[in-house]
DNA sequence: GAGTGGTCTAGACCACAAT
DNA sequence: TTGTGGTCTAGACCACTCG
């Protein structure tokens, strides 16, 4: 347990939000997670105990719950009563933005990401876009369509929807946009904070067929889903299909936490 | 917030595991789903503030803080620093044990779960297979095909691979075996406690496509995971491949909660 | 300024696992 | 029996939102 330093947060630049010192709890999860990505603690191995990290931390147990259950939740750890905590894997959750964009997502893993725009339109909503938006059907909205990249190669087709007062931002954008999260942050300061995503299988249609070079049969993976700020609101509705073969998803879940539900086919 | 009440847990027969008293914060975190659900607090509605509800449960606030985390976990309800939480849904998450049961899941949704063993055999583990249950190559494993329905349509094709430790159980078990969760439960007290799935699309070999009555060549979601024990055991890695059209999954994630992660494709 | 949720402390008792 | 994690309490201070 040499590693386990408390050190974190080296101020040399408060840059922004950044320099804001993070809670104890964070930086006690960070640092094991860290420890057990170096493989400090590896597969089946005990962590220290709570009792053990207090002490280290110098902090209550109560603030090393918090952090535990953060990794617990993550798939990282489980918990029995009576034993020490057993590490389940080495490495697992991504941060919560790669997710959510995919730009982040490619960059992270070592490839150039690239989207361009197909579409922007303004009209009126779909029923499912605005049951996402929490908006009525018939209001306006901001559509578009985009064909994104991996290294050059098309991999997905991008359907979204945002609301209408992110209209000028998002019409003010350049044909070719990497990264419409980083663009749509910066300008307008635009921050998500959660998700839900639906994921089935659907053939590809004439435009998708056209966009990404496959046949007008050829199956596709959909992510459907509605991305939120910090107060609930909806912030965009999308859809996004991916050609077989260039993507997969991992989702854990666990006793005491159960993000996943199954479902009948919907519309 | 009149229906809240909390008399829960009314012990009129303490059947096995089922009586014993549940701890508070589970319950005031049900009261409140089932609340959201009912309609008492709609999509967009603020919830008690936590000092209401700590005096309302005669509870302590970190007590009530549990509950309402499990909530925003769930992706039930959004939290902000200043104001009370917001409601962002109105049922999500089904339980824990009705994503890792097809059979429970079924009968949650109002139809007729079947499963017909197709295969069962003792082999050596293939390396996905030894990689998931955590044991070396070559490995004794129990391997099992099924077919699954619901109300009669076969509608996935599940291949299992299980310890060696519970081939006599599995051995046992009659042909048609709607719930295979419930049974080794019932038969040698396995329960489980963590899951891991990942989500892409393959297209049938000629197996999937005898058993399913479809083409060979059609695509089809696959679903394929690790369920583990409450120490982190491995207890089963399975393959499920579903008809076009036949489910869906659904996930959340958010801020300080990340479930998901996104890969490119692996074997 | 009043009230909210976020963080943290310092205890306590319990159920359970290992010894 | 000892030590673990699970639960719960009763405070405290802070950052933030809202009127």
């Amino acid at each position: 347990m040499k590693k386990l330093d408390r050190t974190g947060a080296s101020s040399t630049s408060p840059r922004r939000d950044e320099g804001r010192r993070r809670p104890l709890h964070e930086r006690i999860a960070e640092d094991l997670r860290r420890a057990i990505a170096d493989g400090e603690f590896p597969r089946g191995a005990q962590l220290p105990t709570e009792a053990a990290l207090a002490e280290h931390y110098a902090a209550a147990r109560g603030t090393v719950r918090a952090a535990l259950q953060a990794l617990t939740t993550e798939g990282l750890v489980a918990a029995r009563r009576g034993t020490p905590r057993v590490v389940l894997g080495t490495s697992m959750s991504q941060s919560f933005s790669q997710l959510l964009s995919f730009a982040q997502w490619a960059i992270s893993a070592g490839h150039a990401p690239g989207g361009r725009f197909v579409e922007r339109t303004i009209r009126a909503a779909t029923e499912n876009e605005a049951i996402g938006l929490q908006i009525g059907v018939g209001d306006e909205i901001v559509h578009t369509v985009r064909v994104r990249s991996l290294d050059g190669t098309p991999i997905l087709v991008e359907r979204s929807a945002y609301p209408i007062w992110a209209s000028e931002a998002i019409m003010a954008l350049p044909v070719d946009c990497p990264s419409l999260t980083a663009a749509l942050e910066e300008r307008i300061g635009l921050v998500l904070a959660s998700g839900t995503h639906t994921f089935d299988l659907v053939r590809a249609g004439q435009l998708d067929a056209r966009l990404l070079g496959i046949d007008v049969d050829d199956p596709l993976l959909r992510r459907r889903g509605v991305i939120r700020m910090a107060d609930g609101t909806p912030s965009e509705y999308t859809e996004d299909r991916f050609v077989e073969g260039s993507a997969s998803f991992t989702v854990h879940n666990s006793v005491g936490h159960n993000p996943v539900t199954r479902d009948l086919p919907s519309s």
